[in-house]
RNA sequence: GGCCCGUUCGUCUAGCGGUUUAGGACAUCUCCCUUUCACGGAGAAGAUCACGGGUUCGAAUCCCGUACGGGUCACCA
């Protein structure tokens, strides 16, 4: 058993899109496959019909393969192996058939029996406790004794009423006063007495499981050798470990992953989130057409997937090092489920964004002027050539967390200011300041049209009249770019060109 | 409320009984670089390690209790 191929499955329910916290799940189960040699599988959890969301199962597939792990085996792997892999299939809808045979298996074995009650039944036994004081009342080893079921009727009865097609459900048996325990790969023991747990239905009345069951069965049929999910299901893992018992099959190992948290307020990140918190939540956009429902992602607000993923890997894991900035590569070779933190995390957009900073710097040049050229297009901004998308974009490259920003404030790279700082003209626009424009202008005209020509050429002219930097400095940036912001004015200068230069500099001298 | 899990700077975290005057990163502030903005560099501030008891020569690190936070209590996953 100890030897056998490591194998994880990320098991998403298609409810909607998948917020970050599931897309974290996912990566924790791939990076401990990966750095295994182990498969990562898919599979979907869509036993209740009443919550399917059309395009949300797409939308998983597409958003993992945005991050750069799509799965070995199951949805979303139909490329890779037929069908999606030897198990399949790998939706649950379509694997209904296989459930009522292990449920069987469990009547059989008296781990199991039918229960009668209706969800009437059931709603006014609650509502009943409820009355009485008892605010959450349990289908239970106690108060089966008093329900309608296999274990209270007679055989023949409930023989009769299965026969008539009575609806009914299969409960699990729980035992009576036993400890459950089991070893968390990142909690350690967790141990719960049995006296605390109810029978839960395994066998809805559509003759679907419920996630118990299915995900027991599936996960032994598919040979899940470790279940990495997140810590929502700690309290039904007790169950999941007695039916493993009943089943008599190997349990895999257990990490329940700490929760994400919302960065306002209390509670775990949850869907519904959405848009509310002033940044995404989810991984690349959605839209849900039925409900017109839609919110935005980390792709489409210009992050790149290698920063995504870096960002989250690092909410509830840390390699111990000073090492933050890492590929997927080396999250793969150092990632380790030991080392997952037990508490929540809050998350936190700066940092998120930082990181963007940081992946932004590691792509290829070739690469970002691509992005870069696409990202003027959209804009509507002309680019003559590609090495001039080199230096504009590279102008701009230090100050930018984005792609985008690199051309935020960069119009003047691309056409006159049409406008001019007004505090700065009310601060520096003094009444030399034509004469120091015309003078220079001229100066210029002369000169190489480079860098370290204009700007020995600029010194050179104040040494001369004895002008200070600051006093000649801020008029030329002006006339230049419409504000004395932004990267050396004598590189704009040469990269706009002589003729833009003096145009602007004799607008300036008029218009101001 | 029952059960389960958790609790180190504002946030993410390092730390696994002595090497700790508790380290790093983000955010904040200061200075340098740049007579601009940013980047970069240096530095500051920021945590009585939730609290109270133990155990020990010695505890952020082990144990117990309390408080607080979270999760979960469906024919949802």
């Amino acid at each position: 058993m100890e030897n056998r191929r490591v194998r994880v499955r990320f098991a998403p329910s298609p409810t909607g899109p998948l917020h970050m916290g599931g897309v974290r799940t996912a990566l924790y189960n791939y990076l401990f496959a990966k750095q295994n040699g182990g498969d990562f599988l898919l599979r979907v959890e869509d036993t209740d019909q009443t919550r399917f969301v059309p395009g949300a199962e797409a939308y998983i597939v597409e958003a993992l393969a945005w991050c750069g792990f799509s799965p070995d085996e199951g949805i979303g792997a139909e490329d890779k192996l037929p069908g999606g892999g030897p198990h399949a299939p790998y939706r649950q809808s379509e694997r209904k058939p296989m459930y009522r045979a292990f449920a069987d298996q469990l009547l059989e074995a008296g781990h199991a029996y039918y229960a009668f009650d209706s969800p009437e039944d059931l709603e006014a036994v609650r509502e009943r406790a409820k009355q009485a004081g008892n605010p959450n009342w349990q289908y239970n080893s106690i108060t089966r004794t008093s329900m309608k079921n296999s274990l209270t009727l007679s055989e023949d009865e409930v023989q009769r009423r299965l026969e008539a097609g009575e609806a009914y459900v299969i409960r699990v048996k729980m035992p009576r006063n036993e400890e459950v325990k089991f070893e968390d790969r990142i909690r350690g023991w967790v141990s719960v007495n049995t006296l605390n747990l109810d029978d839960k239905v395994l066998l809805k009345g559509d003759g679907m499981p419920t996630y118990h069951l299915a995900n027991v069965v599936d996960d032994y049929s598919m040979e899940i050798t470790h279940v990495i999910r997140g810590e929502e299901w700690l309290p039904s893992a007790p169950l999941h470990v007695l039916l493993y018992r009943f089943f008599s099959w190997a349990q895999p190992e257990f990490a329940h992953l700490p929760l994400l948290l919302r960065p306002d307020g209390n509670g775990k990140l949850s869907k519904r989130d959405g848009d509310r918190l002033g940044f995404p939540v989810f991984p690349i956009n959605w839209h849900n057409e039925e409900t017109g429902e839609s919110a935005s992602g980390y792709r489409e607000r210009g992050f790149y997937p290698q920063a995504f993923i870096n960002m989250l890997a690092f909410l509830g894991w840390n390699p111990g090092t000073n090492q933050e900035i890492f590929s997927m590569d080396e999250l793969i070779r150092d990632f380790n489920l030991n080392k997952v933190n037990k508490a929540g995390a809050r998350f936190d957009f700066d940092k998120a964004k930082w990181f963007n900073q940081q992946h932004l710097r590691l792509r290829p040049e070739a690469e970002l002027i691509q992005a870069y050229m696409k990202e003027a297009g959209a804009r509507g901004l002309e680019i003559p050539s590609v090495d001039f998308a080199r230096s504009a974009m590279n102008l701009f490259m230090d100050r930018a967390e984005f792609i985008g920003d690199t051309l935020d404030a960069a119009d003047y790279l691309f056409s006159d200011p049409n406008s001019y700082d007004e505090a700065m003209v009310a601060k520096k626009w003094t009444a030399e300041a034509p004469s120091y424009l015309s003078d220079l202008d001229l100066l210029f005209a002369q000169t190489d049209y480079t860098e370290g020509h204009l700007e020995a050429c600029f010194k050179n002219y104040l040494a001369e009249k004895g002008f200070g930097f600051g006093q000649v400095g801020p008029v030329l940036r002006l006339a230049i770019a419409g504000t004395t912001q932004g990267p050396s004015i004598f590189t704009v200068m040469e990269l706009i060109g002589s003729e833009a230069s003096h145009r602007r500099i004799q607008t300036a001298i008029t218009r101001l």
